[in-house]
DNA sequence: AACTGTGAAGTTTTTCACAGCC
DNA sequence: GGCTGTGAAAAACTTCACAGTT
């Protein structure tokens, strides 16, 4: 996990700060101004105390008595996640998944704006998916030199997934989200996560 | 998440499992018959102590001096984790998303067949997308009684996805996968689980 | 009265390191 | 020589509990 070791800030933490920001919105969105770490808590099924100590890695947030302001709370998380800014992202792969990820509207009023969807495949490339004319791989380097992309969702077959993440890297992105469901190698200073929703499937039968 | 604390073995141990499990079959198809915690443990970027004492707790796996026999771990991996049989699961929602799970070939062959595809939408009912013709919510409750279903994915908006996960708990799933980006309450015995890409992002955007 | 922020305590998880086996 | 399985040690993480503030 990279660049992790040597922040001071344990990266469990860092992955449920985006939790607390889509739960704060949430109840932006349904009028509430200000909330506590016991609300919080209750509707993320995480303890209060988890909440505030997370929060406190980052400073003082909340007032004693009082609790957050949710829209305060909002912006800080969005500061230290750095989605305050909107990221540029592309998307590799234009089959189902690809295209299902290109549609998607959740990504833009979050931090992130999808700007190329490549395809390998010939019989893809040229062709019209949601806001997306499809581009070829071949152009794929050039084009996110140019435009100073830094994060890239992956959704090719597993075989070409390790080729294409190399050929990410070496074009510049610092970030990918893979969607194949295999593992990949990418250097310490490179940010993987990935999306195989077979895992979350067999992580739950092994309980029923 | 429920019915985990009353189990021997740690829950962040068997969210391991079906990522061993998924490196072991890649394994076997590349031709290799006998793996290590070493081998693994490079691939997955997890240390050989750390997996050889996660299988340590469903028995002496491998052999001192030897390794493993993938084939043999894979059938114990999916024995433990209960995929050996097929699970039979519904998809709620037939959008873009909805669509794209139900396209998609990887469930079939590591212990998943998607039965039935619904949907709440007039237009969308008694469309055909992949293999399955949209079936109104309405009879949701019925069906999933009728064939047995535990298990379902929920691809319905955020505003439509508790009372949507309330019904399906209601008419006998025992294990969701949310990909809805909304935090939803379950009684204690039902398994959840999220898929939101953009807390991955998020979590990413904190290092760069 | 209600809530935060936080040291200290408690618990869980990971790593170490090595005996035992092939 | 190479590898597993595992107690013991170390590290990481969570919860407790309460002083301090509104």
């Amino acid at each position: 996990m990279s660049s992790v070791s040597m922040s001071a800030i344990p990266d469990i933490v860092i992955g449920r700060l985006p939790l607390y920001l889509r739960a704060l919105r949430r109840l932006r969105q349904e009028g509430k101004q200000v909330t506590s770490s016991h609300e919080l808590g209750r509707r993320l099924d995480i303890s209060s105390a988890q909440i505030r100590k997370d929060l406190s890695h980052f400073g003082g947030f909340g007032k004693q008595g009082t609790g957050y302001q949710i829209e305060f709370l909002i912006e800080r998380l969005q500061d230290v996640l750095q989605v305050n800014q909107e990221w540029t992202v592309a998307v590799v792969g234009a089959g189902n998944l690809g295209s299902a990820i290109s549609h998607y509207r959740g990504f833009q009023d979050r931090g992130f704006r999808i700007a190329h969807l490549f395809d390998i495949s010939p019989e893809k490339v040229g062709l019209r998916i949601g806001a997306f004319v499809v581009l070829p791989v071949s152009k794929m380097s050039e084009t996110i030199r140019k435009d100073g992309i830094k994060i890239a969702m992956l959704a090719v077959p597993a075989e070409h997934a390790q080729t294409v993440a190399d050929q990410l890297v070496e074009a510049g992105v610092q970030a990918i989200l893979n969607y194949a469901p295999i593992n990949i190698n990418v250097p310490d200073n490179v940010q993987i996560q990935y999306i195989d929703p077979v895992t979350h499937l067999q992580h739950m039968t092994y309980y029923l």
